[in-house]
DNA sequence: CGACCTTTTGATTGGCGTCAAAATCTGTGG
DNA sequence: CCACAGATTTTGACGCCAATCAAAAGGTCG
């Protein structure tokens, strides 16, 4: 196991303009004047090189992160030790937040590629949400959107079979890295960049490595993706979303209960 | 399709002593006087008879409820038609709050057994949030039991054979009642009242009746449990432990942030 | 260039779905 | 209290999707 250490960036100001806070989907259409405030409490942004892991399950968190940059994988590992993937955070994903009641955070989360959260004093939530209530909405919101997936997921689990269980994936990837990532997006060819492996697609769909490769072999001999050098491209959007039941409304990233959005 | 329509109590004064709403889950902990303050925005107490649907997915519903008394199931359908058991709902759940971006539930609920859940007016969560700020923690909180239990079955769903996934739903179901329905629990036998049929367990886990009832046979004639008219008894916890790697700690009422409980 | 990771392909196995039918339970009306 | 209809449980035979085992063929990086 390689094991650099997590790099600490001195001096946030710099990096206001790379990572705007104001971009991020937690503080969308929170007023300047709140927003300013929040940014007090703005802790560290820190770089995550691939494979090195930001916190790990059971651990007593005192932070809680967004992730500006990057990819990461959500998991917890069973007892004999595999990785199961539960989702994998893009860009403007809140992490961290979740505990058991002990206090415990229930998974781990690593980065794919290199990237750069900033975070948050769990200890100053409640302070937070006091001074800018609309945030706890906010943030309940972003819990909701993931809810819904992750309920998704459980309802069809077992109807859905290989072909469905990785369209799915496949598309949802596809369009919640055009929401926050539009500079990966390359509109010509209809493709992102997707660092994905097929050993990493299978833990979070649930199925082997082999048979991934076979589907996904399908999927290309019958022209609906083309997924080669890191890069994913989408040939036949319609027939994957069909097959798929895929609804891009899931993944949308700004799932405010609408009696409380005006 | 037998559809009677929900009756609505009048007069909720008289309802206060039978569902003292200082025992639900989600006020636990929170100021006398801000439960009092609270107890303004109760709005209608309903009763459901069995079968009947408190809400359909896809509607914009403006109440959010507390489950008092009763088995309820939240559930999707499929394109087919085929409901899809998403968690079941016990007393102190609290039920309606997830919404997808365009307002919407994305699930609908219906009554297992006679059940009595308390409306709340969902325009006013913001006002109540800024009132009682913990109370939005609590209600995250709640949101991080309810997705800890949803990830695990993701994470785990295609690790698992039949025979862990049903016993994992056994000493679930088994625990959450003892937690809030304690008078439905016989120490003596160790059983609890357990209104589901095969086929429901086969929905929630994701299995056929046919194939639950297999497993369900094996695990009487192995010792392990006693299932008949609606009452579950629990004869071997340790194995079931065991073989689902069940933790009890998953479906704790109360998984408040560490550092935010003080 | 060599070690290691990732992708690809084939052969075999097994868990669970499907279909079918019988047995048992439940409750409702006479 | 019995009778009967519908729901639920139980059991068997058979088939298929994806796991497993094995191994070869690229790809990538130091």
């Amino acid at each position: 196991m390689k094991k650099k250490s997590i790099q600490i960036r001195k001096e946030a100001h710099t990096e206001c303009t790379q990572c705007p806070i104001r971009k991020l989907a937690l503080f969308q259409g929170v007023a300047p004047d709140r927003l300013e405030w929040t940014q007090k409490f703005r802790d560290q942004q820190f770089v995550v090189p691939p494979k090195v892991t930001l916190y790990r399950e059971g651990s007593l968190t005192d932070y809680v992160y967004t992730l500006f940059d990057g990819w990461m994988v959500m998991y917890q590992t069973s007892r004999e030790g595999k990785r199961q993937i539960l989702r994998f955070a893009l860009p403007g994903d809140f992490l961290g937040f979740q505990t058991d009641q002990r206090g415990m955070v229930s998974h781990s989360v690593s980065a794919l590629s290199e990237s750069i959260v900033c975070g948050f004093p769990r200890s100053r939530l409640e302070e937070m949400f006091k001074e800018t209530p609309s945030l706890a909405l906010r943030l309940a919101s972003m819990g909701s959107r993931d809810m819904n997936l992750c309920q998704h997921h459980q309802a069809f689990r077992s109807r859905k079979d290989a072909y469905e269980s990785i369209a799915f994936l496949l598309l949802e990837l596809f369009h919640r890295t055009q929401i926050h990532m539009n500079h990966h997006y390359d509109p010509k060819t209809n493709s992102v960049t997707f660092p994905l492996t097929q050993e990493e697609i299978g833990d979070a769909v649930g199925l082997t490595n082999v048979h991934v490769n076979r589907i996904l072999r399908q999927f290309h001999k019958l022209g609906l993706i083309n997924c080669h050098h890191k890069r994913l491209h989408i040939l036949d959007e319609e027939k994957l979303s069909d097959m798929s039941e895929f609804d891009k409304s899931m993944v949308s990233s700004n799932p405010l209960a609408y009696s409380l959005d005006q």
